[in-house]
DNA sequence: TCGGCGATAATGTATGTACATAAACTTTCG
DNA sequence: CGAAAGTTTATGTACATACATTATCGCCGA
């Protein structure tokens, strides 16, 4: 064995290692904290090593790494393995890779914070409270007619949607919605007893990509006599658009009262995380 | 050459192809649709492949697909390189995989939906508009004097800031923060008179993570008088704690008015949009 | 019938090898 | 001296091979 790698799983010794020499316990000048811990694959140990040199600042922004032949022989490892783990790497956005010039720690990605978006339905079912909803109006028309979806060309068969969403019988959310019928003839013909629209459409067409605006808005009197509150209230509005082939299916406006209502969420890095430093 | 697998390239002809018979020109009953369409490298052509037939709905939510082996011959590549498109494919949340039992179709992320969260300096910057902010307060304490961050250790030493940024030369976003002056006892000595504390820590601690919650509200008296609107106008309200090596660094609240910033993000499955399909 | 247990089929990892590709660097030539 | 052409170096892709790891399936016996 190459002394510091893969402990942990079975074990067994493959052929021979790659380069390193036959028996080299402490390794010259090298940083020897960049050892490998034993945990899991290879790669995964390698990606560790490596993340855990930039998190502790060892490495900083904007420098350049080893390559993957050095990187190779300082971990007692094959160039494919350096290779996946530090590809990998770059994938989740730690390093920059650029041919002939090598490989760099990424300049911070400070933009990469990120917030999920939930469906009110799982958020109300998971702090154990009762979730209802109800359909206040419904309507089949054309774009244009009255109401106008910009990303939709003008004619365009759509239905129209108002809802109500409930936590333990208290207005939470309000709902807007529209849905393209060239792309979802069936919509028609669903009656929304039992199943939300949001639910009903995530389970049809999967797989869609979506933007999202979110604001803040007073709440006018009419929303305001809906959601149970006074007049001028704080309420998130999310704006959803969202897109399966780039057709648009569905544009929503949800509005839900400030304090009854936030999006929260522990993000970026989601793959630091997981190399659970 | 395999027909249909790899122009685009200089596509010389390496060694043999793997299994498939030297000369089947359409393939018995196989889904001819899902063939490669010559751009880009082999495993990314796959991964494109398979998500379409995903996207267009053939391939259903919870469906097993073809093991390796087969996609190997039906695409006329190797085994590593199906591997390599479907494991991404998998860790990308499009498929699920387990061993023996082989590969299905995810049943949809409808929670995946995310939002970027960006520093103000950047979005005021990209909207072509002059970006300044002015420190109104600043103090050195130990928390629980008068201040307390429940995730900190009482005594330990904080600096507290209160800022205001302004696009344009109006005040669109108030932040107060706390900084954990273990972490970087330096940032005493920093005057924050060019550079943003926000900014400025973004460059001193690279690689954290963080918390968010997102609400509305509506701005107190005190808030809307240095935000230079009537008290009650809803604000969105940010809060943000960093982390670095499970250490708190720094807790934000951010303050904008409504309509003046909003949050947006195209989202979700933003390996789709790089699969352009 | 049920429990255990072994065969089996799928994915997962690691290495070797060979070239392709891109860009930085160097040299050459006008 | 500067642009073009060639060289070199680092990453990128593809394939072959070999073995590890795990559920699942099916058989067999109590």
């Amino acid at each position: 064995m190459q002394g510091l790698v893969r402990q942990g799983l079975t074990g067994q010794d493959r052929g021979g290692g790659p380069a390193s020499q036959p028996g080299d316990p402490a390794q010259g000048g090298l940083p020897l904290d960049g050892a490998l811990d034993g945990r899991g694959p290879l790669f995964d140990q390698i990606k560790r090593a490596v993340a855990g040199q930039i998190l502790r600042g060892r490495w900083q922004a904007g420098q350049r790494l080893p390559n993957e032949a050095e990187l190779s022989s300082l971990y007692g490892v094959s160039r494919q393995t350096v290779h996946k783990a530090i590809a990998l790497l770059a994938r989740e956005g730690f390093l920059v890779r650029r041919r002939r010039a090598g490989t760099f720690v990424a300049t911070s990605r400070r933009d990469r914070f990120a917030l999920p978006i939930e469906d009110i339905g799982d958020v109300v079912a998971r702090e154990g409270r009762v979730y209802e909803f109800r359909i206040r109006d419904r309507r089949s028309l054309r774009n244009g007619e009255g109401i106008r979806w910009p990303d939709l060309p003008d004619g365009t068969p759509i239905l129209t949607l108002e809802c109500l969403h409930f936590s333990d019988g208290t207005p939470i959310q309000h709902e807007r919605r529209l849905v393209n019928l060239d792309v979802v003839p069936e919509v028609i013909d669903e009656p929304f007893d039992v199943v939300a629209p949001s639910r009903w459409l995530v389970d049809r067409v999967p797989w869609s990509s979506a933007d999202h605006t979110v604001r803040a808005v007073n709440a006018t009197a009419e929303m305001a006599a809906l959601l149970g509150v006074e007049a001028g209230t704080a309420c998130l509005s999310i704006r959803r658009q969202t897109m399966h082939l780039s057709r648009p299916v569905t544009l929503v406006h949800f509005l839900s009262v400030g304090d009854r209502f936030s999006l929260s969420g522990s993000s970026i890095t989601d793959s630091a995380t997981e190399l659970n430093l």
